[in-house]
Formats: structure tokens, sequence, C-alpha cells
DNA sequence: ATAAAATTATACCAAATGGTAAAACTTTTT
DNA sequence: AAAAAGTTTTACCATTTGGTATAATTTTAT
């Protein structure tokens, strides 16, 4: 049986592909799904529609990938629960941290991602259940063993995430209404830092647990 | 110069334009401006769609529409500096009990919004800075005397403010994930409580203002 | 009752859009 | 060099969609 060794991918093909993805999240993130048509991605990628397709053979399978690469992108960045060990205060402290430098770095990502969401998360929802979900469980286990251990005060585990989650991608996603009432033109890195600071220390004051 | 009485809009009419605003505000929420379609808002409501543009010329007037009565019953139901002489704690408790009341109650108002600010606020960035702002500078120097006066501890008013409407409207916009990570088919107005009982003390002891 | 205004239904259309078919061209492998 | 695989271009199409024009019907004011 003659086996065919396939052509190695052109390092172009690499590129290119790349190069429509950064496109596609922009598009996606600013229009959403329904709003973005193959025909603008194409061209912001500076190919022709019909190229496009070649590459991505559907409008649902770019979505497919864009959102995929997102979740890549942010399991790699995001792990809660690292260390048993490390104080409640350094776990918060670099995850609020971590969690808004992903705003800062990529807020198109986080865009898609919001009207995934929002959207009822059509495309997402068993992706969540079988992988965030235990991941969520885990980090929340480990906020009780904080209490339990007298480490931070008392609170509800789920909504501390809920609250840390809104209130770092809310610097992403709603950066346009920030800026407005800032009057700002765009948030810059010293902004996120100020809201680093701001959110770091008021969720450890808040449970307690600014000391370590 | 003769004028002519004009007739008076027939209650039908009234309560017909109720059943499109609403049909369309859940449409919008769910799918966006661009994924909605004018045919799918008709049938929702239950008329056609040549009926529909006739009591809605187009696409954006109704949009424009639905963001008017979203506002309207925001601008409405959140004042945050109402009385000079309250004490923060009864100020942000209430605010934040009837921020929340507003995502258990109309969600998909809720999304309306959170759609428009995401894509940038094409229709909604004049609004807010003539109106939103002003109102975001008054509360903002009212948390100012807050703090002068040793009421609540030193923080940037302005994130406080972000960080309260991102964790008070997730309920809503991010139900879904919400839902899914807590194994919930819905939210009920228990977990609306549960909720604003955290958030309320979170903020709180955040603010070191749990007395009075 | 009747004219005028309001409402609903019928027929239609131009533009946008996601996608197919297939030919032409380029690069890589043998 | 020739075959094969990969890439790009050209031409085209069916469907969806927002919207217009207009006729038919119902409701209201006089």
């Amino acid at each position: 049986m003659i086996m065919k060794t396939p052509r190695k991918p052109s390092s172009n093909r690499v590129l290119l592909e790349n190069r429509i993805l950064r496109a596609a999240e922009k598009a996606f993130a600013t229009k959403g799904f329904s709003g973005t048509s193959m025909e603008s991605v194409a061209d912001s990628a500076g190919i022709s529609k019909q190229n496009l397709i070649y590459y991505f053979s559907s409008k649902e399978a770019l979505y497919h990938k864009v959102l995929q690469v997102i979740l890549d992108l942010w399991v790699e960045k995001m792990v809660f629960s690292d260390d048993e060990d490390a104080s409640p205060k350094q776990v918060i402290e670099s995850y609020i941290v971590e969690k808004l430098a992903l705003s800062r770095d990529y807020p198109d990502a986080s865009k898609v991602f919001a009207h995934e969401i929002i959207n009822g998360a059509p495309v997402l929802k068993d992706y969540m259940v079988s992988h965030l979900k235990p991941q969520f469980e885990r980090d929340v286990q480990l906020v009780k063993r904080w209490i339990a251990k007298g480490l931070i005060d008392p609170v509800e585990p789920e909504h501390l995430f809920f609250t840390i989650w809104a209130s770092t991608q809310t610097y992403a996603d709603f950066s346009i209404q920030i800026q407005l009432l800032m009057g700002k033109t765009k948030l810059e890195a010293d902004d996120f830092d100020v809201a680093a600071k701001f959110l770091s220390n008021f969720v450890l004051k808040a449970l307690g647990a600014q000391n370590e």
C-alpha cells in the first residue's frame, strides 16, 4: 500500500491563516457573528472572499476556529488553583492582574466571548459544561478550604468568581463606556494598572485577606 | 385656518406597539441588531412584516425605539445620589439591590444595552456623553465627599462604579454562563437574593462601610 | 351615512450574502 | 521535466432581507 506523504504546510499558509483569524476576531468582536460578512473579513485580511472560503470552508467553521483559539489562549493563561500552598492574597492578586492583562492585550477575544455568552452560548455550551465547569468547581473548593482554614472571611465562592470575572472583563467588553465616562479616547496601560490596584485592594479587603 | 383634529391613537395601537417592542427587545437581546430580521420580529409579534414596517418604518427606527424605552426605564429606576444625607451603606445597598432587580426583571433590556456597548455604542455614544456622563460625575463627587468625611475608605470612585455595574449586570448578560456553572436551568428569584446579599456585603466591606 | 384617516394585505424588488463549480496558475515532490 | 498537490481567480447562483408601491379594508369623526 502506497502512502502518499502529504506536503508540509507552507509557512505562508500559517501566516495567512493567522492573518485571517485576527481579522475575523476583530470583526466578530465589533459586529457579532451575524453582523460579520465573509467578504469584510476577506477584505481585512487582504484576500478575496472565495480565497477565504478556501481556507475556512464556511462562516461557522471560521467562527468556531476563532473561538477555539481564544479558549486555548485563556486556558493557557488562566489557572487559578495552581499552587495549593500559595496564600489567598497571592493567588487572587495574580488572578486579577492576569485577567486584566487579558482584557488589555486581547480585548477582541474578550468581546467575541461576551457575544457568544450573551447570545446564549450556542456554540460553547457543551464546552463550558465539560471543561470549564470542572475547573470552576475545583476553584470553588479551594476557596472553601481557605474559608475553613480561616484565611479569608466566609463568602459564597461562586459569586466571588462571577464578580471577579465581570469586573475584569468589563475593561475590555465595556471599554467604550469607560472611555466615554472618563473622557479618554482610549484606555492606556496606566488605566489598567490603576484598575488592577483598585480591584486587588477591593477584593482582598472584602475578603479580609489583605495580609500575608 | 382650519386645524384638523388628529385622531386619537387607538388603544389597540398602543398595545400592538408594545407587543412589537417586547418582541424586538427579545430578538435584539439574543441575536443582536444584525442578527435580527424584521420578519422574525413580525412573526413573534403576530403580524406581517409589512405591517411591522407600517408601525416602525425601518429596522433602525425600531432599534432606536427599543433603546429609548430601555434608557427611560433605567433612568427612572436608577438614581444613585438621591438624598445627600443618606448614609453610604443605605445608598450603596439599595443601589445594588435595585440594579440586580433590573437584571432579574429586565434581562433582555440589559442584553440589548450590552450589545450596543460591546459594539462600540454606535447609537448611544452621544447620549452617554450628554446625559450619563454628567450624572456619573455627580455620583463620583458624592463618593468623594463620603471619602473626605471619612465615611468610607479611600478608593477611586470611578472604578467602584465600573465594578458595581459589571457585577450586577453579569447576572443578566452572562446568565447562561452562571446557570451552566451552577447546574441550574434558570436563575430564580432566590439566586438574585443571594447575589444581592453577597454583593452588598462584599462592596460595603471593601469600602469599610458596614456600619450605620 | 359618508368622507377621511388608519390599518392590513398583496405583489414585488434591489442589494447583500453565503456558498458552489471549475478553470488557471503556482509550488513542491519525484 | 512532469505529475501532483496547493492556491488563487473568475463566473455564477439561490436565498435572505430590508424596504417600496399600492390596493383593499376597517375604523373614526362629522
